[in-house]
RNA sequence: GGAGAGAUGGCCGAGUAGGUCGAAGGCGCUCGCCUGCUAAGCGAGUAUACUGGGAAACCGGUAUCGAGGGUUCGAAUCCCUCUCUCUCCGCCA
């Protein structure tokens, strides 16, 4: 949610920098609209001042009969109190509605851009693999070691949702610890395992509500939706509080299985599993000062390439520009990995900094010094990595023309030793 | 699922025959005094949001005692709805 005194004060310049990210956004309904909240509000305000000030003192006399006068007097103003709060209740509702709705603005320092074509590649790190046999895609390494069963998985539930057997389960569970363990112990992030399902006011204030609800999956009976990304409830996890600066920045790293309903994008990498329904995810999470945002942002995405750079997977960043950028954030960096069963970089990663962003929908402050008053918060996120990508990567890259895959040898503690993946394992 | 109890400021905790209650008291915290050091002691201060004025320091108004409605000139206190927490029973990993 943007500032709306800062909306108030630089309409114009507001309105050029969301037509950056390719957001059409009408502000002048908007500014009449607020100028007529402020004009009942103060209408409002006066003669509730007025009433306190006469109930005051009705209630210093006695005899209440000799006031009947002003009780009645009152009694209108009351009721006129009633029709203005009213109507204060229905813009207050159609002010913050819009707010939900509108963008965050994007940082100056993101190219300028109208689509993905336009991003940045700002580095590259390791060397493709150059094999000499014809790589084969990872759906194919996995069904024939047997570790990976679409078919399965489409009978159990649906398309878009795989089953792991043996050998491959077991990898998946082996990177999850892995970089968990990374992040805890050479990173210094707090471990968090949280709610897989969170209610509506916590979608909202990382912004997946009110606008997208069609990419997420929501229970009958209750009003929970299934989380899309560990973003969403670790960042609740200080919503509506005001956090003591000497506690920032503050670090978490989760694990969750994500859960998206993919809706729109139909008959896109439908084989395989980049694109799933459910998928595990590591996340980063930072709360941090906001002149501290920008070192954080690169501090996290140097953690998320970490766990590539270990795992001996080549990849690049890319710098999104500003009609590529998510909904809720200012800055956003990707990692792509590359695939050489389908010759192309993937996102594995994106690590953004939403500014106040999301910290104002939540109510997430902190008091820098013990007197001080309380501003917002910057929030940083990004994935450390998602997992099933990463699996991914590991059957393209390091596979073998016999059609066994190479354990990365950092997750050998983690596969019990395990050097090769073979049909026999 | 059944029965009952509860939700007050950073924390603990008063306050329900409606008014002088943004809210006693304690703890914590901040500043000052005192003290050889520590502890104790003394004094002052210690919420947030919106809004009006002001360059600002700051001053004024309104709201907030789980959330939302209602009754009333006036609600932490009365009424209704909802949410959450706890206890007991049932069920269950």
């Amino acid at each position: 949610m943007l500032d709306i005194r800062y909306i108030r004060e630089n309409l114009h310049d507001v309105e050029l920098r969301l037509k950056s990210r390719g957001a059409g956004v009408e502000l002048s309904g908007f500014h009449a609209l607020d100028a007529r909240r402020r004009d009942l509000l103060q209408e409002a305000e006066t003669l509730k001042a007025l009433r306190n000030r006469v109930s005051d003192e009705i209630s210093l006399v006695r005899d209440k009969s000799l006031e009947q006068d002003r009780i009645a007097e009152m009694r209108t103003v009351s009721q006129r109190i009633k029709v203005l709060d009213e109507e204060l209740r229905t813009l207050d509702e159609e002010v913050r509605s819009f707010l939900l709705t509108v963008p965050n603005l994007p940082s100056p320092d993101a190219p300028l851009g109208v689509s993905e074509v336009d991003n940045q590649e700002i580095r590259r790190w390791g060397d493709i693999p150059a094999l000499e046999f014809v790589p084969k895609p990872h759906w194919e390494i996995g069904e024939n070691l047997g570790i990976l069963d679409f078919e399965c998985g489409a009978k159990i539930t649906g398309a878009r949702f795989t089953l792991y057997r043996g050998a491959g389960a077991r990898l998946e569970r082996a990177l999850i610890n892995f970089m968990l363990d990374l992040h805890t112990t050479r990173h210094n992030y707090i471990e968090i395992l949280p709610p897989f399902m969170v209610n509506r006011e916590s979608m909202t204030a990382t912004g997946q509500l009110p606008k997208f609800s069609a990419d997420l999956f929501h229970l009958e009976g209750v009003d929970y939706f299934l989380i899309p990304t560990a973003e969403v409830p670790v960042t609740n996890i200080h919503r509506s509080e005001i956090l003591s600066g000497k506690e920032l920045p503050i670090a978490y790293t989760a694990y969750t299985p994500c859960f998206r309903s993919e809706a729109g994008s139909y008959g896109k990498d439908t084989r395989g599993l980049i694109r799933q329904h459910q998928f595990n995810k590591v996340e980063l999470v930072k709360f941090v000062r906001p002149s501290d945002s920008d070192i954080e942002l690169e501090r996290l995405l140097d953690n998320a390439e970490e766990v590539l750079r270990l795992l001996e997977l080549p990849y690049r960043v890319v710098d999104l520009c500003t009609g590529d950028i998510g909904f809720s954030a200012c800055r956003t960096f990707d990692i792509e990995v590359w695939l050489p069963g389908q010759n192309c970089f993937r996102e594995i990663s994106s690590c953004s900094n939403f500014g106040d962003f999301q910290a104002r929908r939540a109510s997430i402050r902190f008091r820098d010094e013990e007197k001080s008053k309380p501003e917002f918060v910057h929030t940083l996120n990004g994935s450390g990595l998602a997992v099933g990508r990463t699996l991914v990567a590991i059957l393209e890259n390091c596979q073998k023309a016999d059609g066994s895959v190479t354990v990365p040898e950092v997750l050998r503690p983690y596969m019990g030793g395990l050097e090769t993946i073979s049909s026999i394992s």
